[in-house]
DNA sequence: GCAAGGTC
């Protein structure tokens, strides 16, 4: 038998269907579907099926010194069991093993890491391997008909970014999780592309800090014909100058010249995961969710493979035959238009070989995704359009006009052909029109305004343009930049989107840069990549690049404990900003979040134990303190991340708490008590609270609200109940709290027991 | 409970 490895399920398919010439049988194995036809059958991995870590014996941090990880054991082994005996069986019965993953690095590491567990199973076996570019008929074709030799040397070299990257990453995690006493889920995280990706937002975050504006002044003149222009100096730095200038100006402009050229725009390269993530970070997705989505779309067979460098269509693309598809359905009058033009591809600068461009692979109804996932669909399509479409044409207009002696300017812009804009409208095209003027024309100056400016400092990075600078950096892959963001978020090291930093953040890059500077550098990544190339070109071993890495590593590692107590008190410090959430309101002291016994958290204030003011946290996720700050209770917003969930704005902890406490009484007062209610710590934070949470900002912003105290936060009173208890003079959840329920339900028609119910909530609110 | 890299 002749079994042949692809890197996933999909691929094997695709695979098997070309070179069986029609639908292979499915062949279960395992519970792993693979695919049989003739004396062949084609299985897929799931990309690693192994991966290197160190033996449990080195799982305890605290008892393990982190010096020792640097040259511990590494171990290989399994991370999908299943997979991996269905190798094993697969490889026993088999004689001949094709390695078919993806082509590049990672593909020939996967691939060598299947070979070797087949061959463990069964010596025997011979073995090849067919590089292809696109799982396209010719190409497969042609990559089995000319099958060539496992690369050995390839593989090594992407073994060494593995161990290096542990053996870093594990040594100085671990060493800065217990320097700053941050153990458990709340541990802080080093590794080669995380780091230097942090230290970007971070020297950035500095750079805004220390920026100075600097003053400057722009002139414009208003004049008939409403013609606007600015002085053809632009920037004026010196307030002196603008006076002369402006001292100068006479009452009559005179056209000097005006010229109209055509400017072109060229339509968009082909979409490779860091432009798609980028534009679709332009319409509202962060990094994770775009992939998240396209991961969807593209096992759903609705766009091509979302992870890729490739920005060149390959020939084996039959474009016009995929726009033909199109001709049906949402995008009708697009298809229709585009087919009557030339249809000529651009090309984007990198062209790679292991898959195409993201592209749409067929149509599909609005009505059938989900509105995010349309949104996405859409974006895709509209790309591929645009890539195929002609140049945008404007008329570009340049005009100038003297004001006495001073010389002003204006330019417009006129849309002669949109092209490519008409498909693909994300970015707008406004049109400026100047009026139609004549040289040598006079016209009367109407008013002057002097504007004043100052200097900006530049912007925060959102996630789409740190995406691009990763990329450019040569930090990360298509396939984990997103990933290697959304850990930035985990580890409460950033927030928001533009990104900014926390000071935990701004402590362990200020350590880092200090003590241990290459770990914070792309550099490291950028001499890797260079040595993982001499590997592959067998000009140095494997070993002797991770034993160099290790030496290095040592040395960092001499210099972090010569400063080891600098560098604690510098860490706790740091943290220790992060953790104040506002102003005790008892006694004026810090509010900060504390950890109680067995892990649990809560805010407290520093002036225990005089002072025993508490508020509840939930017991999991890491807890960020935002920037954001409770009207009413002068706290900053709490957001809790979890990993692999969205995270949870749960808001004022203050509020949180008031709202849970409203909620429990009204549960009591209804007699449902749900399981945690009674005698349970109090635990307001909770999901279930959210929800109410939420409504109740909803109504608390509605407008038939006259209440200043939460009667609209109370769980069950909408705004129909809201009008029926202000027509009874009730406003406030204290007039609530001191009515009588039995004349308040015969006044308003609303229920006595939900009234009672209300006013014992009220009165837990107050 | 650590990294980064595949894929789901």
């Amino acid at each position: 038998m002749h079994l042949i490895i692809a890197e996933k399920h999909d691929a094997a398919k695709r695979i098997a269907q070309i070179l069986s010439g029609n639908k292979p049988r499915p062949y279960r194995i395992g519970g792993v579907e693979a695919f049989k036809f003739d004396d062949k059958v084609v299985m897929g991995l799931s990309g690693h099926i192994v991966g290197v870590d160190y033996p449990p014996g080195y799982n305890n941090w605290q008892k393990v010194d982190c010096k020792e990880l640097i040259r511990a054991e590494i171990v290989v082994r399994p991370i999908n069991d299943k997979i991996v005996n269905a190798l094993r069986s697969l490889g026993k019965e088999a004689d001949r093993i094709t390695v078919a993953t993806d082509y590049d690095r990672e593909g020939e590491l996967i691939g060598v890491e299947a070979l070797k567990i087949a061959k463990e199973a069964n010596p025997r076996l011979r073995e090849d391997r067919v590089r292809y570019s696109a799982i396209v008929k010719d190409e497969i074709l042609k990559a089995f008909k000319n099958a060539g030799k496992v690369d050995y040397d390839l593989a090594a070299s992407g073994e060494a970014r593995q161990i290096i990257d542990l053996v870093w990453g594990a040594a100085l995690t671990r060493y800065i999780s217990l320097t700053s006493g941050r153990l458990g889920k709340e541990f802080l995280s080093v590794g080669r592309v995380q780091s230097p990706t942090l230290a970007l937002i971070v020297d950035r975050e500095k750079e805004i800090q220390s920026f100075v504006p600097k003053p400057y002044w722009e002139i414009y003149a208003d004049l008939e014909r409403d013609l606007r222009v600015q002085h053809a100096r632009g920037r004026i730095w010196e307030k002196d100058e603008v006076d002369s200038i402006v001292a100068r100006l006479g009452p009559v402009g005179i056209i000097r010249s005006i010229q109209t050229k055509p400017r072109v725009e060229k339509p968009p390269a082909p979409f490779d995961t860091t432009s798609f993530i980028s534009a679709a970070s332009g319409i509202g997705f962060s990094a994770a969710n775009a992939m998240r989505i396209a991961e969807w779309l593209y096992v759903n067979g609705f766009i091509s493979y979302p992870r890729t460098d490739n920005t060149v269509y390959p020939p084996s693309i039959d474009l016009v035959a995929l726009t033909r598809l199109f001709l049906k359905g949402e995008f009708s009058k697009e298809a229709e238009k585009l087919l009557g033009g030339k249809m000529v591809p651009t090309r984007g600068k990198r062209s790679t070989t292991d898959h195409p461009p993201i592209y749409p692979t067929a149509p599909v109804n609005k009505s059938e995704l989900k509105e995010e996932q349309w949104k996405i669909y859409e974006l895709v399509v509209r790309r591929f359009f645009a890539t195929l479409a002609e140049s945008c044409v404007w008329d570009a207009t340049s005009l100038k006009v003297d004001i006495g002696p001073e010389p002003f300017r204006a330019s417009g812009a006129r849309l002669v052909e949109p092209g490519w804009r008409y498909y693909y409208p994300y970015s707008k095209a406004e049109e400026r029109i100047l009026p139609a003027l004549k040289e040598g024309e006079r016209l009367r100056v109407l008013g002057h305004s002097v504007e004043a400016k100052e200097t900006q400092p530049p912007a925060r990075y959102g996630q789409g343009k740190l995406i691009k600078l990763m990329d450019e950096l040569g930090l990360g892959t298509k396939s984990t930049r997103h990933d290697i963001i959304s850990k930035l978020y985990a580890r409460a090291y950033v927030q928001g989107n533009p990104m900014r930093p926390t000071n935990t953040a701004y402590a362990v890059v200020d350590t880092l840069q200090k003590y241990a500077p290459t770990i914070t550098k792309p550099e490291m990544t950028q001499t890797l990549e260079k040595d993982m190339t001499q590997i592959s070109e067998q000009k140095i071993k494997e070993d002797e690049v991770i034993e160099e890495s290790r030496v290095m590593l040592t040395s960092v590692f001499d210099e972090l404990s010569c400063n080891q107590e600098d560098i604690g008190q510098s860490l706790k410090d740091g943290l220790r900003t992060d953790k104040i959430v506002g102003t005790c309101e008892k006694c004026n002291s810090e509010l900060i979040i504390r950890r109680g016994h067995r892990g649990s958290r809560f805010i407290g204030c520093s002036g225990y134990p005089e002072c025993r003011f508490t508020l509840p946290l939930p017991r999991s996720g890491a807890v960020v303190v935002t920037d954001k700050v409770c009207e009413k209770h002068g706290m900053f917003h709490i957001r809790i991340i979890n990993k692999g969930k969205r995270p949870w704005d749960l808001g004022c902890p203050h509020c949180n708490f008031l709202d849970w406490q409203a909620k429990k009484a009204l549960e009591l007062a209804e007699g449902k008590e749900s399981g945690e209610g009674k005698g349970a710590k109090a635990r307001p934070a909770k999901k279930t609270v959210r929800g109410s949470g939420a409504k109740a900002a909803k109504k608390a912003s509605g407008p038939s609200n006259a209440d200043g105290d939460g009667l609209a936060r109370l769980p069950g009173i909408g705004p129909k109940t809201l009008e029926k208890l202000a027509s009874a003079g009730i406003k406030t959840s204290g007039e609530l709290a001191g009515a009588n329920a039995k004349s308040l339900a015969a006044k308003t028609g609303l229920s006595e027991k939900k009234i009672a119910a209300w006013k014992s909530a009220a009165k837990a609110l107050s």
